[in-house]
DNA sequence: CCCAAATCTTAAGAAATTCTTACAGCCTTA
DNA sequence: TAAGGCTGTAAGAATTTCTTAAGATTTGGG
């Protein structure tokens, strides 16, 4: 489990680590939201702990970007005890919150209470490099495609449809979900840009586009890649 | 929403249905654990507010019974501000937990903060989950419906109507209500467009829909579910 | 056993959603 | 600069689903 510890306090950020570690988890660090982003792009990441006042780009906007592109448990802190602060930061999609100073066994605690609720239910992260159904293969690290043991080669925007519907085989996923999670949350296109993309990936990993075997439609709901 | 709040003492319990019922929420009230487990078994409830210390049946107790039979979001009252407590009602399946005396926005934030992770994007009235009574399996992540073991395809409106009387198997809906849940309208006319869907949906799920084994008319009031 | 009210059944037209194809603009690469 | 591939848009086709209506059937009370 790898949990990104996200403070400019660098004394707060090696305590943090330390308990962490203790329990066995694996702490990566970030000092501003920025490089938060960034390792979460580069790296799994199952939870992260996130102060909210820091230089550049603060917790709360960096929670909010955090949330447009993978739902990961987000665990605030706060060296104000303000309940405005607090209500911010749960609405604005944080998980959970501490201030500052905080009992380190009320920390360990929330971590497992956050990570069982997040196990359970599920989730959007690509978690592993590697997903599967059926014949299905992807491999995120190479970011390579194979049907039956057969490369595919795919479009970047095909890719990152396919990868988000793998990676959570089973989940029924509409279009607006799509649509939010492959491009950024910004204006919407036409209705039917991903009607066409899922089309052109069924073109090339189906072998009868119109009985598809993996990428499913459920009507009125969305699209889904079987759990095979 | 309904939200059981589970509290000895009358006057928090009264003022917590005051905030909640402020914010559009449905308020049940339980005095022990002991009847909350009863209100939970006899109607649903989407999330529970308890107190650890009451008779009868403590809070945390409860919480265990309770999470053995559902997975209902818990947030925990405690009248200790003791770590030890706090970490206690974590660790057996509380979700979070405040100490009296509390913020009354900060409750609210942690409610919403709670359902937001058990709901879906549709609809506020399910949570994520599966749904069973007897064969009948409703799979609401994948919008998969199984009758036992075979899947069966449903349309959006058979689905939403199955799912709706399935999540509260037992329970009797009148046309109306259905109407109102599942098309999101108050008026009705006098078609019999529902009785029709039931019919579609019989044909799918029953093995002989003139003798239905799960869907079943009760006369002259509406339609269930049965309780399996 | 009959009647009134409620529910069931069937089919067909209307409506909604998805699918398909084609094309133009853009970016990358040679 | 030209070629080739990627992407987004549009429009119509194809498909699936929804609603309505009319008649048949069932239910419960007298």
């Amino acid at each position: 489990m790898n949990i990104l510890v996200c403070d400019d306090d660098r004394e707060i950020v090696e305590a943090i680590r330390i308990y962490l570690e203790n329990e066995g988890y694996t702490v990566l660090k970030a000092s501003d939201g920025l490089e938060a982003l960034q390792i979460i792009e580069s790296q799994p990441v199952h939870l992260i702990i996130m102060d909210i006042m820091m230089p550049h780009m603060d917790g709360l906007r960096a929670t909010i970007k955090i949330r447009e592109e993978a739902s990961i448990p987000v665990i605030m802190l706060s060296a104000k005890a303000e309940d405005t602060d607090k209500i911010m930061g749960l609405n604005m999609g944080a998980d959970d919150y501490m201030t500052k100073p905080f009992n380190p066994l009320e920390l360990i605690a929330r971590v497992k209470s956050q990570l069982r609720r997040y196990t359970t239910l599920g989730s959007l992260e690509f978690r592993d490099s590697v997903y599967q159904t059926g014949g299905l293969v992807i491999d995120d690290e190479s970011k390579q495609v194979t049907v039956d043991g057969e490369e595919v080669r795919l479009t970047p925007v095909q890719y990152k449809i396919l990868r988000l519907l793998t990676a959570n085989a089973g989940r029924v996923f509409s279009i607006d979900q799509i649509y939010a999670k492959v491009w950024q949350e910004d204006a919407y296109g036409a209705d039917n840009t991903v009607a066409v993309h899922i089309r052109r990936i069924r073109e090339k990993i189906e072998i009868n586009p119109k009985e598809p075997k993996y990428l499913k439609v459920v009507w009125g709901i969305g699209y889904k890649v079987e759990k095979l």
